[in-house]
DNA sequence: TGGCTTTGTCAACGCCTGTTGACAAGCGTC
DNA sequence: GACGCTTGTCAACAGGCGTTGACAAAGCCA
């Protein structure tokens, strides 16, 4: 998407560039292997300039991550349908599904510790928060944790697999099969 | 553990504090977090001496991964049990088990790019393989993609809460009774 | 046109990193 | 004791990082 010529300004424009090429990054490398000069790269810039919109490589971490959409669009739709639609995305629509990318960004760099605090404070407030409020019944917390546990560990499966789980298509729908009597099966009680 | 004075002379030995050392530090920190004069540090040494005994800092890395017991010791013991066992030890006893370090070393450093691909092989070689042989019967490798997702996922729940699940001691027995039997179905088939 | 603010670029700073080669000291052997 | 190998230390390097302040140019207003 790099023009050649000056860029034109434009504040708005360019800082909603500068956000949405962070959000990218972030949700596909950690905090520590994003740069400053890698963000700017991609949206034709310099790196001051998110210095200067931004502030700090923290501050633009966290508008990134509030930029996601949160969980919330994870619980829309039918309750008794959750299970099904849910080992769906997981298994055959990974990242593709915009609405995943805040949770993608989170497992990306829960390990770096300077991300660590925001990770998990975002984690708390925007995921685990509403999905055990959504979920409501006896041992809410519980089962809350058990599914948000799951349903990010797939992720991180996926990952350890190098991108993919490495099966073929029959043994997806397997996988899908039988991850989604046991996500209802939380969302139920 | 340091001491004041010159270090003894002792090659077998400092060599074998030094992959400790790295050990813990690359299990409670992620690669990129992770400095050659951290681990030096903690062992009282220089860090050059690291790079003149494990040449670069991945090979520290492998090293590290490689001197960790793999999965298998986490398939020990009766299989009509696993469920149970596991669930305790993941819900009451995190990180405490050394046999899970390999585990956390990996968990730490899946989002950096620098140390990806060593853990991805790593993971495939000594934890999916030899879970998904453990497991045999129908549909193994779904089945232990689906474990080896669920116990990592715990584990990013935990630290996603910032070390632990923020849920009292009645409810961590909840969650152990509620994983316990998704596990033992997984294994079961 | 002349000034003023906004928008973007550029060069540089200080800091931290992994790694290297020169150097010092311990230790066994002749 | 003198040699030589081993073990550990020290200083320095090149490269990358986030961030800063000075500067250029575009657009607006009088």
């Amino acid at each position: 998407m790099l023009c050649p010529g000056p860029r034109p300004r434009n504040a708005a424009a360019t800082r909603t560039a500068i956000l949405e090429a962070a959000r990218d990054r972030f949700a596909a490398e950690s905090y520590d292997d994003v740069g400053m000069r890698d963000i700017a790269r991609d949206v034709g810039v310099d790196a001051a300039l998110i210095s200067r919109y931004f502030g700090s490589k923290d501050d633009l971490f966290l508008a990134a991550l509030d930029s996601c959409s949160d969980g919330s669009t994870l619980m829309s739709g039918d309750k008794s349908e959750f299970g099904r639609r849910v080992a769906h995305e997981i298994v055959f629509e990974p990242k593709k599904a915009e609405k995943l990318k805040g949770m993608a960004i989170m497992l990306r760099s829960i390990g770096s510790n300077k991300a660590a605090e925001m990770v998990q404070n975002t984690c708390t407030a925007r995921f685990f928060g509403p999905l055990e409020e959504w979920i409501s019944g006896p041992d809410a917390r519980v089962r809350a944790r058990l599914l948000a546990g799951f349903i990010m560990g797939m992720s991180v499966s996926r990952e350890l697999g190098g991108g993919s789980f490495n099966i073929d298509q029959a043994d997806c729908e397997k996988m899908r099969d039988r991850l989604a009597p046991i996500l209802q099966g939380l969302i139920d009680g």
